[in-house]
DNA sequence: GCCGTTTTCGGCCCGACTGTTTTCAGTCG
């Protein structure tokens, strides 16, 4: 098991024991060992001592260890026995938590949301704590549950996000406002939005924004708080006085893991945090905190951007002052991997390189499909070479941008690329990557990926696992051996920053960098809106902690062509 | 369950809103 599916069936255990209504922090013991393998980088299946995870003891690495090596765990298999599985997915309809899954399964027999869904109405209300209202709000979600639910890409909660904030930001009552929660972390795809915003008179604001044009449905609505639906996504607004917004923003961005520990450490110093801000422990008297920065400070620490807060590492290593320096977007200093209309892009090479120069940047590489990849009208060496006559003229034609010539060269089946390396030679920079042949079996696909890398020309590996978002999973791949390989050779990965790739994904990366590989920023743009896209490259690279001196395409023009000739 | 610069036992973040209640549990973030 990878550590995705690892750290679900952890929580699947943490919320089948909250059904069982086993000891609180035994439950919370399993959910934080949950998030740890999450954030953490390398495969724990390769990790010889698990215990090094934070949040994992001798217990949980025991029940690790089990899914990692495909066994199902003594803990589950017994809790399985006990609880039926479906109440799992019965824990998930809003409004409905471990408890009520709980008693309706004592109580009225329920084992599925589809029996909750089949339910005869009045049997529901007739529970003690129940009513009319709770019965119709359970059973109409219950009726509307969509197992598959879709997230949200970056640049969708991006743009929704920005029209929800204009209106907050307009209405007179409001002072400040901004976007909180994971989009705030620029996490790879969104569930919710949250909004913070401080304000002088918090109920006027609160109440216009419950009436907002936008809005579908409110969900709740407070003198502080109000939480609505549109466009069938959750909005949740939050307000507090203009002195306490620092305290809220952090809040509201959290992690909630970041949270935790975060505020477990001001205990420790005899302080307590809340969105109010900080108080003398147990006094409940919160001096307001009006930035993040004062925050962290008067918890003597430095200042923690919010794409690290998922307690990774992050509190030890602001202690010992080793943030990261993180890149930035206006590091980047040209694409290494887009597309024109020779192969299935939109733009022209001009029209490409003139986005590009307005971007700022220095230098762009041409990279369109290969001969073998049909449905993207890949080139043939003939169409290729006049292409690389192209690209040269127009690189003659603007003064402000270098222009180059690479390729995205099919990876073939069995390991060979779609050029003859004679070919490859007359490039300047050469990236390969799969589109076919998905399905052969982790082992194959490695081999198959590792004689790539081998090829001297190839530079970067493109999309590396060939996940598409809500849309396809990656392929089977050991990521880790691609890594050492890279390393080994001198070549570097790609953190393809389309928005629904995003590919390698930031624990991936996060143990790239560790291993010394370089990463190229790329966009894969097909049209000249879609390399813009590199902020979101840049923000997962943020999230991975990567400094610049990582990535490729930071170099300046002078020194990515001392690069590009001295090969690999 | 985990964890330790007051520790190997006794702690473990914090608050808003809702529904069904007359004081609070459950859910959510």
């Amino acid at each position: 098991m990878q550590n995705g599916e690892i750290a679900r069936e952890l929580e699947r255990i943490a919320t089948l024991m909250e059904i069982k209504d086993e000891a609180y922090y035994r439950i919370l013991g399993y959910r934080r060992a949950a998030e740890s393998v999450v954030a953490q980088g390398r495969p724990v299946r390769e990790m010889e001592d698990l215990t090094k995870l934070a949040h994992v003891g001798a217990a949980t690495a025991g029940v690790i260890r089990d899914l990692a090596e495909d066994r199902t765990p003594q803990l589950l298999s017994d809790l399985l026995e006990e609880v039926p599985a479906g109440l799992v997915e019965v824990t998930r309809l809003p409004g409905v938590g471990p408890r009520t899954a709980g008693r309706l399964w004592r109580e009225l027999g329920i084992t599925s949301v589809e029996e909750l869904g089949a339910l005869e109405e009045g049997k529901l209300a007739a529970l003690k704590g129940f009513g009319k209202k709770s019965e119709e709000r359970v059973l109409k979600a219950a009726r509307t549950y969509n197992a598959t639910e879709k997230r949200m890409l970056l640049n969708e909660a991006t743009n929704l996000a920005g029209e929800i904030l204009e209106f907050v930001r307009s209405h007179p009552a409001c002072e400040r406002a901004e976007v909180a929660g994971s989009l705030r972390r620029q996490k790879e795809t969104i569930g919710d939005l949250d909004i913070v915003a401080s304000s002088g008179e918090m109920k006027a604001l609160a109440d216009a924004f419950a009436e907002a044009p936008f809005v579908q449905e409110v969900l709740a609505h407070g003198p502080t708080k109000v939480f609505i639906k549109t466009r069938g996504v959750e909005v949740d607004l939050r307000i507090v006085e203009p002195e306490a917004y620092g305290a809220l923003l952090h809040h509201f961005t959290g992690s909630q893991a970041h949270n935790i520990v975060l505020r477990e450490r001001a205990v420790k110093r005899g302080l307590n945090i809340s969105e109010y801000g900080l108080a003398r422990a147990g006094t409940g008297e919160y001096e307001p905190v009006a930035s993040e920065a004062e925050l962290y400070e008067r918890l003597g620490l430095p200042y923690i951007p919010p794409e690290l807060r998922e307690d990774a590492g992050e509190l030890l290593a602001a202690e010992k002052g080793e943030l990261p320096d993180l890149i930035e977007v206006g590091d980047i200093r040209g694409d290494l991997h887009v597309h024109t209309n020779f192969s299935d892009g939109r733009g022209t090479i001009e029209s490409m390189a003139e986005a590009a120069i307005s971007l700022g940047y220095e230098y762009l590489v041409f990279c369109d499909h290969s001969q073998s990849l049909k449905v993207a009208n890949g080139l043939s060496p003939e169409r290729l070479k006049r292409k690389i006559e192209a690209v040269r003229e127009a690189d003659e034609k603007y003064g402000e941008i270098r222009l180059l010539n690479g390729s995205e060269v099919d990876i073939l089946k069995d390991g060979t690329l779609d050029y003859e390396d004679a070919l490859l030679a007359e490039l300047d920079f050469v990236v390969a990557s799969i589109h076919t042949s998905f399905n052969i079996g982790e082992e194959a696909m490695t081999e198959r990926m590792i004689r790539a890398i081998n090829n001297p020309y190839v530079r970067t590996i493109a999309h590396p696992t060939g996940r598409v978002l809500n849309r396809r999973e990656p392929y089977e791949v050991d990521v880790s051996r691609l890594i050492r390989e890279a390393a080994r050779t001198n070549t570097a990965l790609e953190l393809n920053s389309y928005v629904d790739r995003l590919d390698l994904s930031v624990p991936y990366v996060r143990e790239a960098i560790g291993a010394g590989v370089k990463i190229t920023i790329d966009t894969d743009a097909h049209d000249e809106g879609a390399l813009g896209f590199a902020r979101f490259g840049v923000s997962q690279a943020r999230r991975a902690w990567v400094e610049k001196g990582s990535v490729v395409n930071t170099l300046p023009l002078a020194e990515f062509e001392a690069y590009l000739r001295e090969g690999k």
